[in-house]
DNA sequence: TGTACATCAGTGAACGCGCGTTCACTGATGTAC
DNA sequence: TGTACATCAGTGAACGCGCGTTCACTGATGTAC
């Protein structure tokens, strides 16, 4: 049943960038088509074009998204916590848990799409869109470190996300092994002893 | 000019697992076909199936090969050390270079293929073909760790790992924008201030 | 408020293309005598 | 050592299939009067 309402044609479109956000974490830009993602928004393939340019565009703006949901979630822990010290190992104890790394689909996009990411060409939107969902998590993740030195707080945030995210991609590749869970808890046990440190 | 003689064979099959051990690190599984990957030996894809049972084997051989390279590079740069602290500082400068971040396809295959695998199906060959090969470069970078604990040696290395690997997948996702140096410097500053500090 | 009609969101067939895999074929290699 | 022939590595056309994208069409929505 075509021509729907301009409303019900908003509310799909959101849909399609919703499950686009989930489905590309969990299988790649290249291993999920666009009939796939149509269908999981419960339309057909068809109208796509009528909503985005192209599915590269759609995967910039999936990416923009689903680095939205990460920093709505970064900020609540954050503002939950009594102090900073407290904020940084509540963002770091979330992070490495084996119900993150069990839902690639609605975690940090950094694990999920780096690699794919950094295949993609220059000019693709993507990667723009990516360069700016990382500078946003860096700036949360500086906000709570120790100390008054910006320029270590940002050091110390850079280098706890590569730990992070590696920690994450990694536990995912090995998973169903022991390895798995080992590296979460190293990764863990290491920002945290450098959270006590301070 | 078909039927080749069995050395000669034996070397075209060499050269096709090592182009995709280049290959696959660079573009991913899905982003090089059988035919690709015939061409960059000098082959036409028909003969593929005379080598390989599937892709997915070769995928398999391709990441033990890449991960033999990574080995004997790392193994290389232990022996050229005078001590394991120069080793760790040495393997820690290696791989968190701009040089290596340039060059995906011969570099580790850890921050290479980490999120294909992710999405691979449990029973594919790759997937444990990849832990086979973490496990040998966490035992190298476990051996280099001070002190003789090797429960704390073992944990250095697993969280060394996330970092290094993590950094380096980052740093290729916003190659082209500063914040990819700045990732190496902050990741090879924190990894090198617990060389010293031990 | 009711009617006539233009708009356009979504449908589904179709486009050219590349994928992984199969297979009949070729002709140099390797072997049996 | 030389000859006859079976083997089989590599070729290239073909298979069914799914991809991203286009487009003629449909019929409810939205608007002009």
């Amino acid at each position: 049943m075509p021509r729907v309402s301009k409303a019900e044609a908003e509310k799909n479109r959101a849909v399609i960038e919703q499950v686009s956000a989930r489905l590309f974490r969990e299988q790649g830009f290249h291993g999920v088509s666009v009939a796939d993602l149509m269908g999981a928004a419960g339309l057909t393939h068809g109208g796509f074009y009528g909503h985005f340019e192209s599915k590269d565009a759609l995967a910039a703006i999936a990416c923009a998204r689903a680095f939205e949901e990460s920093e709505a979630r970064w900020r609540k822990r954050v503002a939950d916590a009594p102090d900073r010290a407290a904020a940084l190992s509540a963002l770091i104890d979330g992070y490495l848990s084996a119900r993150n790394r069990n839902s690639a689909g609605t975690g940090c996009p950094v694990a999920a799409l780096a690699n794919d990411v950094a295949r993609e060409a220059d000019d693709k939107p993507v990667r723009a869109a990516f360069h700016d969902g990382v500078e946003q998590l860096l700036d949360i993740l500086a906000s709570i470190q120790p100390g008054d030195d910006a320029g270590a707080a940002r050091a110390a945030a850079l280098a706890q996300m590569a730990t992070l995210a590696g920690a994450l991609m990694l536990s995912r590749a090995t998973m169903g092994t022991p390895l798995s869970n080992e590296i979460l808890a190293a990764a863990r046990a290491s920002l945290l002893a450098g959270v006590q440190a301070a």
